[in-house]
RNA sequence: GGAGAGGUGGCAGAGCUGGUCGAAUGCGCGCGACUGGAAAUCGCGUCUACGGGGCAAAACUUCGUAGCGUGGGUUCGAAUCCCACCCUCUCCGCCA
């Protein structure tokens, strides 16, 4: 959600964002258009409300005095008629005012390179060496099959497509991963473990911008009116929705763990196999409410936090620029994190770091105040993966699969399997 | 799921035979006085949103409106009465 008074100050501003995201900028002269009358609505009530409330305490002092109240009770409920009037105007209109607020996107930083789609992301740095193998490295799902620990076909009987199973050492490593990395996230790294709740009201949703824009892509429980979370994002931003934070408690770090669902609508045909793209998966999330002062300062923490899991398992990856094109609804600026799959031969996904700034915060309702005084004013929401667990493991298996079939354990998870160094044909299941 | 009780400001807690209630009181918090400093004490202050005016603008200020779980209703007027929903607590049932 915007701030209405910018959009009042900057239209022009605000349509020129909205065209370079190929959104209709004539919907800001139709909220401007609105937006007036609703002024105009409010003074006019307010005035009637004012002379409602005079006229009205009359007839208390009149009923002591033992007068007649008759003839001005009925002034003032035609007074209360015409407030109704507006009333009911006002309302339709805020509807409406809401209902364009809550679709326009946030406003990209200047930062943000310009580019149309994925492919103009730009690369800041690269870690790690991409590894030379001597035999021709396997995809993670070809490994995970082999060794036992991944079986996709049962996943599917029980389920349907785009759904997975771990078994055995493939379950206990996707169990080590997300230990890890909450342990790293939370004894290290300053983040408060929150473990949420996966199903919430429309209400979170909205606060954290999934709806209503972006329904079809989330999987709901109709009897129930809750949602199954996309990702931790919604219940760790909704965490202090309607609330107003002490000044000096910002920032504030939160990382949980979760399941996190999606409908992949739209993505038919897209990394079809393996762990990359389904309907669940696991994912530790971090989330910060920053000072609108240093949003982007935290921002750089964040993606370090998330970088440091990475370069502990020893996983060659790069950073990336979102570009314009590929940015999204709620963020100003986004880093990726992209691992490389060597059994692919690309670079893959696993972490996304954004800066929403105010606009979750409106939308949640989410500030801060100093204990001194002064008025409340947003906080900045930033969120991150750190990392998503399933493509980590998919990671791992790719990189640190050996000639004879086996998977090397990485030494930092080592203590998080009782000491296994490898998963073994033989071991498996 | 059944029976009962209840949801008031940061917290506790009055008000709930409708008008003078944004709401007593206490605590907390902020500022000031006292003190070598602190505690105690005393004084002042202390919610938010929206709309209009003042200010280049923010801060701030002033006027007005709204808010006592949420949404409706009754009424000239609702924290107070009625309805629906949500939530909390106690007891029973069920259950990991």
């Amino acid at each position: 959600m915007l701030d209405i008074k910018l959009i009042r100050k900057e239209p022009e501003m605000v349509k020129e964002s909205l065209r370079k995201r190929k959104s209709d900028p004539s919907l800001i002269d139709r909220l401007l258009d609105i937006d007036e009358q609703r002024r105009d609505n409010i003074g006019k009530a307010d005035e009637l409300k004012n002379t409602r409330n005079v006229e009205s305490k009359k007839i208390g002092k009149m009923k002591k005095e033992g007068k007649d109240i008759q003839p001005q009770a009925k002034k003032v409920r035609e007074i209360g008629d015409e407030i109704k009037r507006l009333n009911d105007e006002i309302r339709s209109l805020d509807v409406e005012i809401y209902e364009i607020m809550s679709v326009i996107p946030n406003i990209p930083s200047e930062k943000v390179p310009p580019g149309k789609d994925d492919s103009e992301n730009v690369e800041v740095r690269r870690w790690g060496e991409i590894p030379e193998f001597s035999f021709t490295p396997l995809p993670h799902w070809d490994i995970g099959e082999k060794l036992d620990i991944l079986d996709i076909p049962r996943a599917v009987k029980l389920s349907k497509t785009r759904f997975t199973l771990l078994k055995g050492m493939g379950a206990a490593l996707e169990r080590a991963l997300t230990s890890f990395m909450l342990d790293v996230q939370t004894r290290e790294r300053g983040y408060t473990e929150i473990l949420p709740p996966f199903l919430v009201n429309p209400e979170s949703m909205l606060g954290s911008g999934q709806l209503p824009k972006f329904e079809e892509d989330l999987f709901k429980c109709e009897k129930y009116n809750l949602y199954l979370i996309p990702t931790a994002e919604v219940p760790l931003t909704n965490y202090h929705a309607n609330e107003i934070i002490d000044e000096e408690d910002l920032p504030l770090y939160y990382s949980g763990y979760s399941a996190c669902f999606r409908s992949e609508a739209g993505s038919a045909g897209k990394d079809t196999r393996g762990l990359t793209r389904n309907h669940q998966f696991d994912k530790v999330e971090l989330v910060k409410f920053t000072h609108p002062d240093n949003s982007y300062d935290e921002l750089e923490k964040m993606l370090n936090d998330a970088e440091e899991i990475l370069k502990r398992l020893k996983i060659p990856y790069r950073v990336m620029i979102i570009c314009l094109g590929d940015l999204g609804f709620t963020p100003v600026f986004k880093y990726d994190l992209e691992f490389w799959a060597p059994g692919q031969n690309r670079w893959v996904e696993v972490s996304s770091c954004s800066n929403c700034t105010d606009f979750q915060a409106r939308r949640a309702n989410i500030r801060f105040k100093s204990r001194k005084g002064g008025k409340p004013d947003y906080v900045h929401t930033l969120n991150g993966s750190g990392l998503a667990v399933g493509r980590t493991l998919a990671a791992v298996l790719e990189n640190y699969q050996n000639e004879d079939g086996s998977v090397t354990v990485p030494e930092v998870l080592r203590p998080y399997m009782h000491g296994l160094e490898a998963i073994m044909m033989t071991e498996a299941g």
